[in-house]
Parts: C-alpha cells; sequence; structure tokens
DNA sequence: GCATTTGTCGGTATACATTTG
DNA sequence: GCAAATGTATACCGACAAATG
C-alpha cells in the first residue's frame, strides 16, 4: 500500500510516479509537455494545486513549482496566483500568423491584415526612377547601416506630421515594423524580463515574446486604451521593466487612446521607470483625421521609449521599411541591435519609399488607402448592422464579438471549410480566457471588393449558424 | 567586532556588506555589475570563490552562485568548476562590429570585413532590368514571405554548385547571413540553451548570442576545425543542444574544415542529437577551389542542420540576401522565426540577386571577387613575408599574431591613432584569455588596392613598435 | 592518482503575495 | 474584510563534477 493513498483522490492530472526518475522537475515536465501536446490535456483544464501534486507525489512542492514554471515558460501553461494552474488554449499549435499557404488559395483571406494591395501599382513608376539614379551603386554597400542621410531626413519629414519630434541621430531605418519589434525587444529587455501588454495583443508580439522568454503581463484596460491604474499595480507587484503599446489603433481591437490616457500612462512610465515600445504603424490613419489626437505616446517620454513607424501598411507592404525613434539612453542598445540582428536595411527599398515620400506619390496613396478604408468599413457595417461603432472608424481589420465558446482552432477550422480565414480572440489572447470571444475581420486583403464583400457575408452567416 | 574577522582576508572584491539589502543575490549582483562597468575590476581579476565570499558576508555559498549566475549571463564574468570565476575580457564594452562611424571616415578601414565594393558597378545594369519587368508589381506585396518561386529556383541553382541538395520547400529567402543567423538561433535554441563554437568565432554571434542568453561553449581547435574529441566532451560534461560552424573558412581564424574533420563531427553531432547552424558564407571561394573539398557539412547530417549561404560576400553587399535550407524535422521553427521577425525580405532585393544568378552576372562578379581577394592575399604576403600560409588563401580576412599583451581596446585604440581600424583577438574570443594574441585584418574593405597597401604598410609599422 | 579547490545542480524550507469566497 | 487556497520568491543544504597540483 502507498503513503499516500491518492487512489480516489479527485486530481484533474495524475502524472505516472513510476517514470519519474531524477531529476524530478525535469520528468514532471516532461510528462506535463507530452500530455497537453498529444492532447490528453484539454486546453484551459485545471491542473492539480503545487501542493496536492507534491503530497501525491511524496515530493516537495517547490519541486512541482519549477515543474510548472518551465511548462509556462514554453507556452504551454499560464498561471494565477490564488487561482491555479491553467493548460494554455493555444498550447498546442502555434499562433504565428502569416499568409495563407498556397495550398490554400482558393479561400478569401480575411485573417493577416495586408493594406489594399490594389494600391501597389502606384509605386512602379518610381521604382524605375530609383533604378536611374546616378548614385545607384551607393545602395549596394554596407555603408550607412541606420540608413543614408537622406533616407533619414524623409523619415523625419514623414514623422513630423504625425508629431514625432526626433534628428538622424535619433533615427533608423529598420526591415518592417515587425522587425522593428525584435530590434526593440532585443535592445530594451533581457529575457525573464517583465512587459506589460494589453490582454488582446499583436499575436506576433506573443510569439516574439515566447521565443525570447519574455514574460508578458497582460493589463486590463477599457474604450480608451490600458488603464493606467492597472498598469502601476502591475508595476508595484510585479515589477516590470517594459509595456508595449499600440496607441493609435490597438491591434486586434482597434481601440484609440485619447490624449488624457496618453497622460496617465506616460506619469505611470516615468514613474516606474518604465522603458515603452510604442508600435504607431497606424499614425497616417489617425494623425489629423480623428479629433483630439495631438501626437504619439512617445513624445511625452522621449527618454524612454522606442517608437516605431512602419511604411508597409501606409505606403508599400513589399518594401521593408519602417522607422526607428529612439533616445540617446537607448541609442547604443538599439544600434547593437540593428548590427546584430539586420547588419542593415535594404537601401533600394528605403530609396523607394524615400523617393514616394520626396515626390509626394507616398501622399497621393495614403489617400487612395484611406478611401479604400472608408468603403471597406461601410461595406463591414451595412453587412454587420448591428455591431457597435466602437473604435478606430478606419481601421483595416475589425473586432467582431461572437457567441460561439468552442475552441479558437475549432471556429478557425470551420470558417475555413465555409472557405475564409479569420483569426479568433485565442491568438491575441494573453493571460486567462475571456467570456466574451471575438473575430478580427481584416478588411484590407481581399483582392478586391466583391471579394471582400462575399467574404463578409459568409463571415455573417457562419456566426449566425450554431454550428460554428 | 563582526562575527568573521576577514579584516586581513586577501578577498580580490570586497562587496560592501552594508549595502546588502534583501534579496542578498540581487544586491549582491548589481554591486558586482557596478565595479565590473565602472572599471574598479580589471578584466580577467579572479573573483572570490563562492565558500569564501559567503563565508565574508555571512551569508549560504549557493546565493553567492545566485549572484555570480546572474553576471555570467549578462556576459560580465566566467567560471570554470575547479578554477574559479573571472572578469570577461569584454565585458565593459560591446563588441558589436560595424562600419566606421561618419565622424571618423579619414580612417582606413580594415576592420568590419566588407567584399570588394568596387565591383558593385557590375550589378546596376541588372537593377535597371529589373526594373522593367512586367511582374514588378508582384514583388511589392506580403506574398511568398519564405521567397517567390523562382527566387527559390535560382537559388537551388546556385547553391547546388556547392554540393547542397534541397528543393523549395527547404529553402527561404533571409536578410542576409547575419539575419539568417538571428533566425536560426531562435529557431533551433532557447535562451539559457549551450552551443559549442570554435575559441575564436564570428564577434556579433557572441553578441547576438549575450543578447538572446545563450550560452557559448569554446570547443578547441587545430589547422582543421573544430576538434571532434573536445565537442563530445563538452557534450557529455555540458549538455549541449547545438554547434555553430563555419567550415568553408572560419571567422576570424580562416581555418578550413578537411573532409575528414566534417565526418568526424557529423558522428558527434548525431550522437548527441545537436542541432548545427553552418554558415558557408565562405562556399564561394572553396568549392571548386581549394582541393579535398565535397561539399557542406550539413549534408553529412541533413536532419538536424540549419545551412546558411548568405551573397552578401560573393554577390553585392547591399542587397540583403542570405539563403536559408533546413530540414522537414525543423521548418516549423524556421517558418515560425521567418514570420516573426522579418515577416519577409524585400522581393526586390531577391529579384535583382535572382537575375543576377540566372543572367549569368553572378558568376561574373564571383570571378571578379576572387581576383581582388588573390591580389589582396599577395599583398598582404608581401608585406608580411615572415607569416606562415596558413588557413584559406582567399580569404578575405588574414589573422595575424602580435606580441603585445596589451588589452585588446588599447592595441586597437592605438591603431586608430595611426588612421586604422582593425580588431583584436579578444572581441572574437570565447571563454578564458590565450597566450597568443592577433589581430584580424580585412582585405576586402579598403576603397582601394592603394589604400589597402598604405593600411598593411602602417600595421606592419604598428606591431613593429613597442608602443602598441 | 588522489585529495583539494571550486563551481553546478536538484531538492527543501520559509515567508509572502494574490485571488476567491 | 478576513481566511483559505494557491502560486512566487529567496535562501539554504547536500550531493556531485571538473580542474588543479
Amino acid at each position: 500500500m502507498p503513503f499516500n493513498s491518492f487512489d480516489d483522490y479527485p486530481l484533474s492530472w495524475r502524472p505516472d510516479r513510476r517514470v519519474l526518475r531524477r531529476p524530478i522537475y525535469l520528468a514532471l515536465a516532461l510528462q506535463l509537455e507530452q500530455d497537453i501536446l498529444s492532447g490528453y490535456l484539454a486546453p484551459e483544464t485545471k491542473l492539480p494545486p503545487q501542493r496536492e501534486l507534491a503530497d501525491f507525489l511524496d515530493i516537495n512542492f517547490t519541486t512541482v513549482t519549477r515543474a510548472y514554471k518551465l511548462c509556462e515558460l514554453k507556452g504551454l501553461i499560464h498561471a494565477v496566483p490564488g487561482s491555479g494552474t491553467f493548460v494554455s488554449s493555444y498550447a498546442a499549435q502555434p499562433a504565428t500568423i502569416s499568409v495563407a499557404q498556397p495550398t490554400q488559395q482558393s479561400v478569401i483571406d480575411l485573417g493577416i491584415v495586408a493594406s489594399f494591395e490594389q494600391c501597389n501599382a502606384m509605386i512602379l513608376e518610381t521604382v524605375r526612377t530609383v533604378a536611374e539614379k546616378t548614385y545607384l551603386e551607393q545602395l549596394f554597400n554596407y555603408d550607412h547601416p541606420t540608413g543614408m542621410p537622406h533616407h533619414k531626413m524623409a523619415a523625419i519629414n514623414w514623422m513630423q506630421r504625425f508629431g514625432v519630434e526626433t534628428d538622424a541621430e535619433h533615427t533608423a531605418i529598420v526591415s518592417g515594423t515587425q522587425n522593428g519589434l525584435t530590434l526593440a525587444t532585443f535592445a530594451l529587455f533581457a529575457p525573464g524580463d517583465r512587459v506589460g501588454v494589453d490582454t488582446y495583443t499583436f499575436a506576433n508580439f506573443i510569439e516574439l515574446a515566447r521565443m525570447y522568454r519574455l514574460h508578458l503581463v497582460p493589463i486590463r484596460g477599457d474604450e480608451h486604451g490600458m488603464l493606467a491604474e492597472e498598469l502601476e499595480k502591475q508595476c508595484r507587484l510585479n515589477g516590470l521593466q517594459g509595456v508595449y503599446l499600440v496607441p493609435s489603433c490597438a491591434n486586434p481591437t482597434t481601440v484609440v487612446m485619447d490624449e488624457s490616457r496618453k497622460r496617465e500612462l506616460a506619469k505611470v512610465i516615468s514613474a516606474h521607470r518604465l522603458l515603452l515600445i510604442e508600435d504607431d504603424t497606424h499614425a497616417f490613419l489617425t494623425s489629423g483625421i480623428l479629433s483630439g489626437y495631438e501626437g504619439p505616446l512617445t513624445r511625452l517620454v522621449p527618454e524612454r521609449s522606442v517608437y516605431l513607424c512602419g511604411t508597409s501598411k501606409s505606403i508599400c507592404s513589399g518594401a521593408r521599411v519602417a522607422y526607428m525613434v529612439y533616445s540617446d539612453l537607448l541609442k547604443e542598445a538599439v544600434l547593437k541591435a540593428i548590427y546584430n540582428v539586420n547588419v542593415k536595411t535594404s537601401a533600394l527599398d528605403a530609396e523607394i519609399i524615400t523617393e514616394l515620400i520626396l515626390s509626394g506619390m507616398a501622399a497621393k496613396i495614403v489617400q487612395e488607402k484611406r478611401r479604400c478604408a472608408e468603403k471597406a468599413n461601410r461595406l463591414f457595417y451595412d453587412i454587420f448592422p448591428g455591431q457597435k461603432r466602437i473604435g478606430h472608424p478606419l481601421s483595416f481589420y475589425r473586432w467582431l464579438p461572437i457567441q460561439s465558446k468552442k475552441p479558437g482552432i475549432e471556429v478557425e477550422q470551420g470558417f475555413l471549410q465555409l472557405g475564409i480565414r479569420v483569426y479568433h480572440s485565442d491568438r491575441f489572447l494573453c493571460g486567462p480566457p475571456q467570456e466574451q470571444r471575438f473575430l478580427r475581420i481584416a478588411l484590407a486583403t481581399a483582392a478586391n471588393f466583391p471579394q471582400l464583400n462575399q467574404g463578409l457575408r459568409i463571415v455573417r452567416q457562419g456566426i449566425e449558424q450554431a454550428s460554428i
């Protein structure tokens, strides 16, 4: 008879004691990982409390802590003091978002957020102009790893429209916003650091953080963005190193942060000496369009910020260019990250974007994209007339509440069978599950408006069916 | 009177006991970090053994272990069981290698390894051809994140010459070799993993590893590359997860790995289930040129490898393109890294490289670069006739033994004052200091051969002077 | 070749913080 | 608002492994 008889004790997970070779914590973690990946432990299963499992296994409970911790670092489970430890929703498959695979070309893609790629024809003339430049050869050497002087001048010029004040010494050209996020993460944080994010945040940042072993701490928000008092609280309790924010149009929720919230958050950032990554990809849809906009959050805490302004959404997705602005304090770390991750960004891509900006073509493209965004959003609300008009009115995606409580993967697969790619809120969720579920519907990805129309109608049918 | 009287005890570092607030290990680590960064503790200072310091502070010795460990993770110190713990050489300043700053344009750059940038004029016609392509617009959207099909075909075609067998499903276009290294590191390893490297290895990989908290384990080698038995030993002792190798011309040592060494290392990699990152930037200087070359190490352990073949050195540095080859086993992880770090690589840059390869211009550029390399190496041995002709005969850099035992930074600064940028072996060193010191002399960076000639003569003067 | 020095690892004990009811 | 449940953080102990002489 065993020392403790747990035969009738209701443990939600009973690891096999016989295969528990030393080191115990590793063997335990491995067993847990296998049982999650195999699907034996379903998403959101509550695992036994550390002390109970320790009693069952007749070991010290902090040894269970270590095993759980290991799995949490891998993103397999998440723990909340007082509540317990739970299997993560997206543990069994990657949440990375990318374009549809070639085999699935027949689906209408409302998943990844593109940028009305119809507009790309507007840049072709400029590409040919660049190819005729007398200084073309200078675009092809190792010089100017952070961008050529005139590329930076165009960048500064471009960002000035959005209320960003900087100079060439504190600006770099990087290879797109996502790349800039990686660089900023490398520069500002170390693996193991804690960074505050919106409860729903950019899925690829979640994945990046997982790879880098960055601990994301979800911070609650309201219709004006992240709540400053919640951020403050987490700082006190968990000692955050930084915060990642997308104030001009949060992805996926489309929430726009108002000026007073920016001021409140800036106070917390200063007081707790946080570092800020501000992703301002949507500046071109916000500045000068939404009333009350006075500039990015970065301008309130310039010393402690890395500001990112991508041109993929506003000008052209295929030219991999984003602008990065940083303070003197952070410069050395940022440059180190750039040299070690990129060496440099394609000067040819940067030259094309520069030429588009200086020739005024970029402004025309922005106008055209805004028109497309207006039209696409009108279409959306025509098809979903019951939806409240919250968040950014020109967003390239919408955040649609749904009734289904099925796991996100099943919902997505259900839509795929209807010929539609959409993403479920589970992909964007950081932390414990929420009562209300959503779909993120990209409006800027379908090849044309008739296809978008068709796609949205299928989505409406799908959520009305009990089957999804 | 204190509990233990250590007033006359010879501790090499005496942290201030009064400022040692709880948590002790953090306070201790912070004090150590400050004393190293301030220069108070000189490089290679031996720190007190954990037990002695613990006695002195009247705490448990594993608390010292934790404090030391934290600093080791930051790359500030390194520890060897049996020997002790030492302050790292390059702890106080970054080792990142990049182009000379604009303020120092007057120096002759023999530091960073460029690729005879004079050859870039040969690509300009191709750029204009690309700009006239009918499918130009397709280069500017989000499609084909790992490269367009014809880009991949050109890549496969190009790598076939070097003995690489792959297909489009296991090949991706990435943004240069350095970027590929980042991607491979993200894909294959987690922070805290241990990876074997040559005692002297690529400085930017050391920096990347430091940022990612990857623990690099130096493995000894001889004139044919890393010693298989040494790698085997470290696997047994330290449980390595992988190994990073540059077999066709190690950077900085120029060592070329021979076929039998490749077979020995492949056995160890298979036996211990290591993952291999093979950086084969120099394939174009080796395959079909050096006798006995039969192909990359990857072909012997294809399942467990990520193979990188950059085009920056062979074709054009400014077009940020490298080819990455991976097995089915590693595919998912690699794609995830690509999506999250890059989203995609500039298709325009990839198109230019593709056109250069398909038109045969790339082959002509390679020939020209080889001629330049021959000439530059001839120049080197003319100026340093006493040097043994070891390592790769066409290397774009040479590894020059020096007598000076001064710290690497001082040596580099001494040369800077002579108007020359070179890098000292300290930058490339992983692990404890070595008796013999070196300079890495880039031969492919000076603007032209007269300048290279002048630079090399100044270097010769410099190492003959007692002053450096 | 064995003892000593020195660093590493795994498990344990205790104090503490958060959530929930 | 307090008690119970539950996860977290930090320090400590003992066994072990590598390098050195």
